[in-house]
RNA sequence: GUGGCCGUAGCUCAGCUGGUUAGAGCGCCAGGUUGUGGCCCUGGAGGUCGGGGGUUCAAGUCCCCUCGGUCACCCCA
C-alpha cells in the first residue's frame, strides 16, 4: 500500500492530547468567567443555508464560504449550470451570522435582553499563515434586545474579565464607532459610494503611516486633496490627549456626527476607565478610543472593538454593535452587539497548569490479567486517576518517561500486588 | 486569490560547485549496569530526501508542476 500525505489539509490541525487539555482548561477559564455576566452558552451547527451566508453582510469573509454541494447530483454537470445552483449548504464563516438566525428561531423561549455564549469551530477558505488558520474556533458572547452602550460596556468588561483570568496580559482594547468613521469620511469629502474603499485605507494607518496612507489614497483616486485633509482631520483626532478630549475635537472637526455617537463613546470610555480603576475588575489592560480602527466586516453599524496583545499575530479579540443584521432573519429590527475572542490567538498566552495523569501503574506482561486489573481498580476506587503502563527492561528510565508525560506517582505491580505508591520526582521541563 | 522563501528519520538539523550502500544529536525499541528514578555502556528499528514529471551516464542537489509550511499583499479571530 502506497503511503498516504499522513497532514491534515491546508489550515488545519491535529491537536495532541497535552494541547486538547489546556484548550479544554483554557475553555474552562473562559466559560466561568462570561457565566458570571449572565451569559449561556447555545450552539448552532457548522452548517448553514449558503443563501444565508452570502447575503452580502458578511463583507469579505463571504467569499470565503467553503459551499457543499447538494446530495444527490448527476455525476456529469451540463455546462450550462451555474456553479450556485449545485450548492446548498456552507460552513459558518463566523458565528455571529448563525446566532442572528438562532434568535430569529427561538426567540419566543429567549429572555431580553439576551445574553449568548457560544464557543465552537468556524471555516474560512484563506491562505493559511501564522496565527491564522482554515479551521479555528471563537468565542463569541452577544447581547441581543439591548439598544444602549450598557450592552459595549459590559461585553469589554467581560471579555477583559475572561482573557485576565486565562492570565492573556497585557490586552489593549480600542474603541470606535462607525457612524464616526462614516462622519470623518464625509468630512474629508468621501462620498458614502466609495466610504468603504476609503476606511479600508485608512485601517492601514499603524502599518504603513500617513506616507502609506495618503498614497493608497491617491492611488484610489480620492485625489490629494482629500489625503491631505484625511491627515489632518485624523491626525488632530488622534493627538488627543484623552478620550474626551477627543470627542471633543470630533466634535468640532467632523461636524456631521450625531452627539449620540459621541456620547457614546464617551460612556463605554468612562466606563472602561472605572473598570482600570475598580481594584475588583480586571487588571494588566489598557483602553483608547481610536478613530481609525474599522473592521472589516459589513455588518457593523455603531461601536466597534478591537484586542490586542504585543505577542499574538494580528487582533485577539473583535466585534461592535450590528443593530441590522437579527432584522434580516426576523424581519423586525433587534439590537444587538458582540465580541469574539480568537482562541488560537490567545492558546499559547494563557497560563495554563499542565495535565496530571495521576498514577502510573507499571505492570508485568507475565502477571495474571485479572488481577493487575483489580490493582489499578482499588486505586481508582479511591477516586484517582490511575492508568496501567507495561513496565520496560530500564525501568529508571521508564519512570523518568512517565513523570515527563504528566504523571505525578506511580506503583509497581509484582505478581498482580501494587507494591508502595511513590512520587515521581517531576522530570517536566519547566514552565509546562 | 497574488507574489517571495522553505520542505532530508518521530523531533532539531548536516549533506561543499549533481558522483559509490544518505548522516548526527535527541527520542523510540531491545539488552547490560542499576534493582523502584535523572548517569553510563552495547545493539536495533525507522528515510522511495513532501509528491509527480523532466534534464543527465548519474538528481537529496538543476528545471517544471503539485501538495504543505512560512512571510508580504488581501483580509481577519
Amino acid at each position: 500500500m502506497a503511503k498516504l500525505d499522513n497532514s491534515p489539509p491546508r489550515g488545519t490541525r491535529d491537536m495532541l492530547p497535552d494541547e486538547v487539555s489546556r484548550r479544554e482548561l483554557l475553555i474552562g477559564r473562559l466559560v466561568s468567567a462570561y457565566e458570571v455576566f449572565g451569559f449561556r452558552r447555545i450552539e448552532t451547527p457548522a452548517l448553514e443555508d449558503i443563501s444565508r451566508l452570502s447575503s452580502g453582510e458578511g463583507g469579505e469573509n463571504e467569499k470565503l464560504v467553503y459551499k457543499v454541494l447538494k446530495r444527490g447530483l448527476d455525476p456529469v454537470v451540463d455546462t450550462g449550470t451555474s456553479p450556485d445552483d449545485l450548492v446548498d449548504l456552507g460552513l459558518r464563516f463566523d458565528l455571529t451570522v448563525p446566532l442572528t438566525r438562532f434568535y430569529a428561531n427561538n426567540q419566543a423561549q429567549l429572555p431580553a435582553p439576551f445574553r449568548a455564549m457560544q464557543i465552537g469551530p468556524v471555516w474560512r477558505a484563506e491562505r493559511p499563515q501564522r496565527g491564522r488558520f482554515r479551521q479555528f474556533t471563537q468565542c463569541d458572547i452577544d447581547t441581543l434586545g439591548e439598544p444602549g452602550v450598557l450592552a459595549e460596556a459590559e461585553l469589554l468588561e467581560a471579555t477583559l474579565s475572561a482573557l485576565a483570568s486565562a492570565g492573556v496580559e497585557p490586552v489593549e482594547a480600542r474603541v470606535n464607532d462607525r457612524r464616526l468613521l462614516a462622519a470623518i469620511a464625509t468630512a474629508c469629502g468621501v462620498g458614502a459610494g466609495r466610504r468603504s474603499s476609503f476606511l479600508v485605507t485608512l485601517d492601514k494607518l499603524d502599518k504603513i503611516g500617513w506616507p502609506g496612507v495618503k498614497a493608497e489614497l491617491v492611488e484610489r483616486d480620492f485625489g490629494a486633496a482629500v489625503a491631505e485633509e484625511t491627515e489632518r482631520v485624523v491626525t488632530l483626532l488622534a493627538s488627543a490627549v484623552d478620550a474626551g478630549d477627543m470627542l471633543a475635537r470630533a466634535a468640532d472637526l467632523v461636524p456631521g456626527v450625531a452627539d449620540e455617537v459621541l456620547g457614546g463613546l464617551a460612556s463605554t470610555a468612562d466606563a472602561l476607565e472605572r473598570l482600570q480603576q475598580d481594584p475588583d475588575g480586571p487588571s494588566g489592560f489598557s483602553y483608547a478610543v481610536d478613530p481609525t480602527i474599522v473592521r472589516g466586516l459589513g455588518y457593523y453599524t455603531g461601536q466597534i472593538f478591537e484586542l490586542r496583545h504585543p505577542k499574538a499575530a494580528g487582533s485577539v479579540a473583535g466585534g461592535g454593535r450590528y443593530d441590522g443584521l437579527v432584522g434580516r432573519s426576523l424581519g423586525r429590527q433587534v439590537p444587538a452587539c458582540g465580541i469574539s475572542i480568537g482562541f488560537e490567538r490567545i492558546v499559547d498566552l494563557a497560563e495554563m497548569a499542565p495535565p496530571e495523569l495521576g498514577v502510573a501503574v507499571v505492570y508485568d506482561r507475565a502477571d495474571e490479567l485479572g488481577a493487575t486489573l483489580s490493582a489499578a481498580r482499588r486505586i481508582r476506587a479511591a477516586g484517582r486517576r490511575a492508568t496501567l503502563v507495561p513496565k520496560r527492561s530500564n525501568l529508571r528510565a521508564q519512570l523518568d518517561g512517565l513523570s515527563r508525560e504528566g504523571f505525578t506517582s506511580f506503583v509497581v505491580l509484582e505478581g498482580g500486588e501494587a507494591g508502595e505508591e511513590r512520587a515521581l520526582r517531576s522530570a517536566r521541563p519547566s514552565g509546562g
